[in-house]
DNA sequence: GCCGTTTTCGGCCCGACTGTTTTCAGTCG
C-alpha cells in the first residue's frame, strides 16, 4: 500500500514550503497527506479503477496533488519533493520528530551548521553549537538534548498499530500459498503491547513436506517493501521491511503448533513460571510440547498445552506475569472484556470541528460496526485551531443531532447518536463552556490540550477540579503522553483515580494509535479501585473508529472487564450513568 | 493548493506558550 509513502512525502513537502514563509499551500499539503494515511483503500486501486477523477474524491486532494498522487504511483518519485531535497538535503523524518523543532529551526540549523540528522544535531547541541544560533539559547539547547534522549529511549520500538497492519499485511499474502494450513503472529504483538520491536510470526504446511516449506519461504523473502534478508531457511526466516521493521518467520510441526505459540508468544516472564508449574508436575514444557519423561502428552494447541500443565487457556494481552497465573491458579482470573463487546464509541469528531466527516457519515460508519449508539464529541471554543465549538454551537449541533437521530429511525438505522463534547479544562481546572450548556448535553467528555508543562501538584488540581464539575462524564487521554512522542504530564494517577471513583467520572482509554492512554498499567490500577473505563478512538475521520481495537486490548491487558467499560454497556445503563448528578 | 448553502476567485491560519528577546520568532494543539 502506496499510501502511507506518499503521505510522508506530502508532509515533508509541507515543511519545505513552511520554511519559505509561504502561506496555506504547508495546510493543503497536510491535509491531503492526513487523508491519504486515513484512507483504508489502496490508492493506487482507485485510480486504476477511476484515474485521477477518483483521487480528487479524497477530501483534501484536488487536481494539483492528484497528480503528483499519479506521479509517484507511476514513477516512484514526485519531483517537486526531489527538487526542495536536492537543496537541502535534510532527513525532515528524523528531525521534526524532536519536540520543540519546527520547519524554520530545520531550516536555520541547516544553513548555519549543515545538520541534516538526529545524529549532527546531537552533536552540535552537546558542543554547545546551538545556543549561538539567532532566537536559539541555552534553555533551547538543552530542551532538544532532552528530547533526542526521550527518542532514543523508545527508538527501535513500533507503534503497535504499525505493526499489526504490516503483520495483518503479510499475513493475508502467505494465506493465499495453498500449502500453508495455519498462521498466526506471535510475540508482543499478539500480546498487543502498545510497542513492539519486531513481528513474530507461526506457520505450519499441510503435509509438513519440506518442499512446500520452501515454497513459503521463498514467498515470504520475496514481499513487497522488504529492504533485506536476513536469514533464508526451511523453518526460519527473517527480513527487514522499508520501515525497519523486522519480521520472522518460523514454520513448526503440526504436533508442536500449540507449545511453539506459547513459546513465541511469551512473555518471557510468563513462559518462566509456566516452565516452573510444568515441573512441580514431573512434565517439562517446551516449545516442542509438553512432555512426561521422553512421551509428548500435549503441544497441538495452546488449550492443550495450558491444560495439561493445570492452567485454563490464558488470554495473549493476560501473559506477562503480572499475577496471572497465581490467579488463574486460584480461579480467579476475570473475564476480561471481548473484541466484540464494545456497544458504541463515545469521542468522535465530526466535521463541525474540522474532522473529515459528517456527523451522519460517522453514524452510518458505526452502525456497519455494529454499535448501538454513537457519541459526537466535537472541540470547543478553546481550540480555535481546531474550530473548537462555541455555546451557540453546540445548541444548534444539539437541534441538528435530535433532528437526525429522528431521521435515521424513519430510514432503517438503528444506531441512536448521542450529544456530548469535548470541552477544554482551562489551567484554574474549569471549562471553556457555560455549565447551563453542558447541562443540555447527553454527556460531557474533558480533556488537556493547553499547559502541559505544569507541576505536578498544580497539574492533578486541576483536573480533579474538572471531576468536580457535576456535568463532566470522561476524561480524555488522562496523562497525555503520545507514544515515542512526548511524555505523560506531571500527575498524581492515583489522586485522579481516586477523584474518579469519588466523582463517578470514567477514564477514557485512548484508542487512537499513538495515545493508548491510560496504559494498560493504568487501566489496571483504575479496575482494581473500581473506577468506570470508557474506550474511545478520538475518531477524526470514520475509517478512524477501526483502531477501537488497540484500545480494548489494552482494556484486557489491564484485567477490565465489560462491566469496568460503560461503553460495553446498553444504552439504558449508560445513560442512567451519565445522569447520575 | 483546496474548496464552494458566500461556487471558479477569494478566503483559508487562531491563540497560548516558551524562550528569545525588549517587541518578537517559532512551535504546538
Amino acid at each position: 500500500m502506496k499510501n502511507q509513502e506518499i503521505a510522508n512525502i506530502f508532509y515533508q513537502i509541507a515543511i519545505y514550503l513552511e520554511m519559505d514563509n509561504i502561506s496555506f499551500k504547508p495546510q493543503a499539503y497536510e491535509k491531503a497527506a492526513f487523508a491519504l494515511e486515513s484512507l483504508s483503500e489502496d490508492v493506487k486501486d482507485i485510480f486504476q479503477r477511476e484515474a485521477e477523477e477518483g483521487l480528487k474524491k479524497i477530501p483534501g486532494v484536488g487536481e494539483n496533488i492528484a497528480k503528483k498522487i499519479i506521479e509517484y504511483l507511476k514513477t516512484g518519485k514526485i519531483k517537486e519533493y526531489e527538487k526542495y531535497y536536492h537543496k537541502m538535503p535534510v532527513n525532515i523524518g528524523e528531525l521534526i520528530q524532536v519536540e520543540g523543532i519546527g520547519p524554520k529551526m530545520i531550516k536555520a540549523l541547516y544553513k548555519n551548521l549543515k545538520i541534516t540528522n538526529l545524529e549532527d544535531l546531537e552533536k552540535a547541541a552537546q558542543q554547545g553549537k546551538l545556543r549561538k544560533l539567532p532566537n536559539f539559547g541555552e534553555k533551547t539547547e538543552k530542551n532538544i538534548l532532552e528530547s533526542i534522549a526521550f527518542l532514543k529511549r523508545s527508538r527501535g520500538r513500533f507503534l503497535l498499530s504499525e505493526a499489526l497492519f504490516l503483520a495483518e499485511d503479510i499475513i493475508l499474502q502467505l494465506k493465499k500459498i495453498k500449502e500453508i494450513d495455519k498462521i498466526s503472529v506471535a510475540g508482543s504483538l499478539r500480546r498487543m503491547k502498545e510497542t513492539i520491536g519486531d513481528i513474530d510470526l507461526l506457520a505450519t504446511i499441510k503435509n509438513g513436506a519440506k518442499e512446500d516449506a520452501k515454497k513459503v519461504m521463498d514467498v515470504f523473502v520475496n514481499l513487497d517493501g522488504i529492504i533485506k534478508v536476513w536469514d533464508y531457511g526451511l523453518t526460519k526466516s527473517s527480513v527487514r521491511f522499508d520501515k525497519k521493521i523486522d519480521a520472522d518467520l518460523r514454520v513448526v510441526d503440526d504436533d508442536e503448533f500449540g507449545s511453539a505459540l506459547q513459546y513465541f508468544t511469551g512473555s518471557k516472564d510468563h513462559n518462566i513460571k509456566t516452565r516452573k508449574l510444568a515441573m512441580e508436575k514431573n512434565l517439562k514444557l517446551n516449545e516442542y510440547g509438553v512432555f512426561k519423561g521422553k512421551k509428548l502428552t500435549a503441544g497441538k494447541t495452546e488449550e492443550e498445552v495450558y491444560q495439561a500443565i493445570g492452567l485454563p487457556y490464558m488470554e495473549p494481552e493476560l501473559r506477562e506475569d503480572r499475577g496471572e497465573i497465581e490467579a488463574a491458579l486460584e480461579e480467579k482470573l476475570p473475564k476480561i472484556i471481548g473484541y466484540d463487546e464494545i456497544k458504541g464509541d463515545l469521542h468522535c469528531h465530526s466535521d463541525w470541528d474540522g474532522g473529515e466527516n459528517s456527523i451522519e457519515e460517522m453514524a452510518k460508519a458505526a452502525q456497519l460496526l455494529g454499535y448501538e449508539y454513537l457519541g459526537i464529541s466535537d472541540h470547543t471554543k478553546f481550540l480555535r485551531i481546531e474550530n473548537g465549538l462555541d455555546e451557540k454551537q453546540l445548541l444548534e449541533q444539539h437541534k441538528a443531532i435530535e433532528k437526525l437521530n429522528s431521521r435515521i429511525q424513519h430510514t432503517g438505522y438503528r444506531i441512536q447518536i448521542l450529544h456530548g463534547c469535548e470541552a477544554n479544562i482551562l489551567n484554574d481546572g474549569s471549562l471553556d463552556i457555560d455549565d447551563k450548556v453542558l447541562a443540555q448535553l447527553d454527556y460531557v467528555i474533558a480533556g488537556i490540550h493547553s499547559s502541559m508543562k505544569m507541576t505536578r501538584e498544580e497539574m492533578t488540581q486541576r483536573m480533579i477540579k474538572a471531576m468536580q464539575n457535576p456535568y463532566v462524564k470522561i476524561i480524555s487521554h488522562p496523562t497525555g503522553r503520545l507514544i515515542n512522542r512526548r511524555d505523560e504530564y506531571q500527575l498524581d494517577i492515583e489522586k485522579i483515580i481516586e477523584t474518579a471513583r469519588e466523582t463517578s467520572t470514567a477514564l477514557e482509554i485512548n484508542s487512537f494509535p499513538s495515545r493508548l492512554d491510560l496504559n494498560d498499567k493504568n487501566i489496571r490500577k483504575a479496575v482494581e479501585k473500581g473506577v468506570k473505563l470508557v474506550i474511545n478512538t478520538d475518531a477524526h475521520h470514520r475509517d478512524h473508529l477501526q483502531f477501537m481495537r488497540f484500545g480494548i486490548a489494552q482494556a484486557r491487558r489491564g484485567w477490565a472487564t465489560k462491566n469496568d467499560i460503560i461503553n460495553a454497556w446498553p444504552i439504558d445503563k449508560l445513560l442512567k450513568f451519565f445522569h447520575k448528578i
